[in-house]
RNA sequence: CGGGGUAUAGCACAGUCCGGUUAGUGUACCUGCUUUGGGAGCAGGGGGUCGCAGGUUCGAAUCCUGCUACCCCGACCA
């Protein structure tokens, strides 16, 4: 074996570090917590970026983009956002360099030394809601509905490839609004956005809910967010949507004149995804082979595999392979035909299994005498025998099928893995044995979530949108509580 | 940022304790032949500022100091 996995059972984590690498999705760079996102990881990255960005344009959005540096004076505007991330931004404070008059290389030159400082980006808000005051006077020009595709930059401590590195990429979307109404519309409209981009294109289930107070993001009134379940029991945040209220609207005095001629202060949204979602696509599906792709975002969904013994035969193999890329195409089905002579097929088996191609085709000269491909699927790692003839819309339905297939394994696994809690020992007991979400009782307050989070590492994932009101006890506190919330280990 | 670990060929490692020929093994790579239905075989070959910078010494991969990066555990976080 040219390339050994961590077994996923033997080490979860070094697992995904070793898929990540192995896989050619991503690697470390030359700078501490920045990763290099290569041309296999970002080709995935690619399909999840438009396949967001066709949903975001089809509920109304447009893309704009603002400046990667923020004054900092920004920053301090609004209480609650400086708060949440004033200790992870970079800062810029000169803008030239000079060559070290002692000998060698390059020093900050002292004189050029910036006025104000810059925030490399953790997030646009401020920005943004700077250059909203300025293109928003009335109701007339209400909504405002962009988003922008860009890098941020989080100054982390513990970085992992995709999961927290410290430079990501990411969408965010900011929108404003002339009523509440509208706005609150617009945060469950984006996070149901994302709960179908996951569900249907990534083949993940997840869970739509609002975070508590102590999750919630720094400056918004309520945060709705997309929890997944991960292969090792632990919860990803994969996707939030915040409803801002006025809190930006008023540090950076953004008012409207509504209908009657009164100004008032605007609504605000903000939500994103970020290249986390690659870790999550991951961490969902594969295995100790290697990755599994949903078919919707492999960046090839079939690989053909030729087997030859000379030239002569290989040509004949060609020709016919030609034939069922054509009709692949034709339907729209990526497909890419690995002739090359460097690598023997077993080799490629392998390789393409552990990059996770969702189908994949052998054809050998038994084949051709047969008129017949061998197709193993990836996600269930069987082989069939199948005739050439019809085989394209027989690959068509199969890729569907692995499609769903995957999504219901990542769906029973998670529910295998939902439990309910009525008592703090049941609790720990079930997250002792199993981890995975725990549905139980809580009394509402930050004091009862920081002990259970100070005991156990668990912490309150969501409170569901569909939660159903049932009068019940917190399972810490004891105090009554009218519906369960989801906990688990988070990443 | 605190505690622990690691750094030697593209990758995985040995050698470091106890300083001493030309730094070694597997794999990958190159050439040739034979092979090709699950990571091929044989033969030959190339590749190293031993993470970086200082120091000790006749002599440093090996001892000392500082730095950097990565991994694990914590605090923080998408």
């Amino acid at each position: 074996m040219a390339k050994e996995l961590t077994s996923k059972s033997e080490n979860y984590s070094q697992w995904y570090n070793d898929l990540v690498v192995k896989a050619d999705l991503a690697e470390n760079s030359a700078v501490r917590g920045c990763m290099v996102i290569k041309p296999y990881g970002y080709a995935i990255w690619e399909k999840m970026q438009a396949e967001l960005d066709r949903m975001f344009k089809e509920t109304g959005h447009v893309n704009a983009y603002f400046p990667l540096f923020i004054p900092k004076s920004f920053f301090s505007k609004e209480a609650a956002h400086v708060e949440g991330f004033a200790k992870e931004c970079a800062v810029v404070t000169h803008y030239r360099l000079k060559n070290d008059p002692d000998g060698k290389g390059v020093i900050v030159d002292p004189s050029a030394k910036l006025e104000e400082e810059l925030i490399v980006r953790p997030t646009s808000e401020t920005i943004i809601w700077n250059t909203y005051k300025n293109w928003i006077q009335s109701w007339r020009d209400l909504p405002i509905l962009c988003n922008q595709w860009a890098n941020v930059v989080r100054w982390e401590m513990r970085t992992r490839l995709f999961l927290r590195t410290a430079e990501f990429l990411w969408q965010e979307g900011h929108t404003a609004h002339a009523t509440k109404e509208e706005a609150l519309e617009e945060t469950f409209k984006m996070v149901n956005v994302y709960a179908d981009f996951a569900e249907n294109f990534m083949a993940m289930p997840v869970i739509k809910g609002h975070k508590s107070e102590n999750e919630r993001f720094a400056g918004a009134l309520d945060t709705l967010t997309i929890e997944a379940l991960m292969q090792d029991g632990k919860a990803l945040q994969s996707g939030t949507s915040h409803f801002l209220g006025q809190n930006f609207a008023k540090a950076f005095d953004v008012q409207f004149a509504n209908k009657e001629g009164k100004l008032e202060h605007v609504w605000a949204t903000s939500w994103g995804v970020s290249t986390r979602l690659m870790g999550a696509l991951v961490m969902a599906h594969s295995d100790d082979n290697g990755l599994v792709l949903p078919p919707k975002l492999a960046p090839f969904q079939v690989v053909i595999v030729p087997i030859y013994k000379n030239d002569e035969q290989l040509s004949a193999i060609s020709a016919k392979v030609d034939e069922i890329v054509g009709k692949l195409k034709a339907r729209g089905i990526s497909v890419k035909y690995d002739s090359s002579d460097a690598k023997k097929p077993g080799w490629k088996f392998a390789e393409y299994e552990l990059k996770g191609v969702p189908l994949r085709l052998a054809i050998g000269p038994r084949d051709l005498e047969n008129g017949t491909v061998e197709l193993a699927r990836r996600d269930l790692l069987t082989k069939e025998v199948v005739n050439i003839e019809g085989i394209d819309e027989y690959v068509e339905n199969l890729l569907e099928n692995i499609q769903q297939t995957i999504y219901k394994k990542a769906f029973d696994y998670r529910t295998e893995h939902t439990s309910k809690a009525d008592t703090w020992e049941e609790f720990k007991e079930i997250l002792a044995a199993k981890g995975g979400f725990i549905s139980a009782h809580w009394d509402g307050t930050s004091e009862t979530e920081q002990k259970i989070k100070e005991e156990t590492k668990a912490t309150i994932r969501c409170i569901p949108l569909d939660a159903e009101e049932e009068e019940g006890k917190c399972i810490y506190s004891g105090k009554p509580s009218n519906k369960r919330v989801i906990y688990a280990i988070a990443y």
